[in-house]
DNA sequence: ATATTATGTAAAATATATTTTACATTATGC
DNA sequence: GCATAATGTAAAATATATTTTACATAATAT
């Protein structure tokens, strides 16, 4: 599972932090699903893209391997 | 989490059986997810929505629980 | 240069999703 | 009515996501 958090969040120049919050997660979660660590729950998908305004298939990318 | 995926099954005709087939989970995976039991995860979600043709928003909806 | 903010990481605990096996009920075709 | 397919359900086991606490490093501002 690919994201583009990173670029997502230069755009609205917010922190992992500052994400967490507005998600309801740790900045741990985020800062963990950015770097790709493991993917999100639909529901996390679903609040990060949001608040990027965009959908999650604009967010996240399914890999072959998912 | 609501979700349609009952309805979209019924346009494209086909079992929660052959749903769990095409995205390679179990079909009491699929039930329960209809059902509402509980959420997906992302990469499941989206292979739904993928399957029926659509965007994640458009099969499943955030609740004010989520 | 130093303080402060942001990011990376890790281990243990907890929550949640998914599988497996199995059976019950409901719908559908004949 | 009977066979068969489809759906609902449940308990236990396993996999995975998320939290908590804590510390390390990198970047930025003053």
């Amino acid at each position: 599972m690919k994201n583009n958090i990173r670029v997502e969040r230069a755009i609205l120049n917010i922190s992992q932090a500052e994400l967490a919050e507005r998600v309801q997660v740790t900045r741990q979660t985020i800062n963990a699903i950015e770097l790709g660590k493991y993917a999100p729950s639909a529901v996390l998908a679903m609040k990060i893209a949001r608040v990027f305004g965009k959908k999650v298939e604009d967010v996240f990318e399914l890999e072959d391997t998912d």
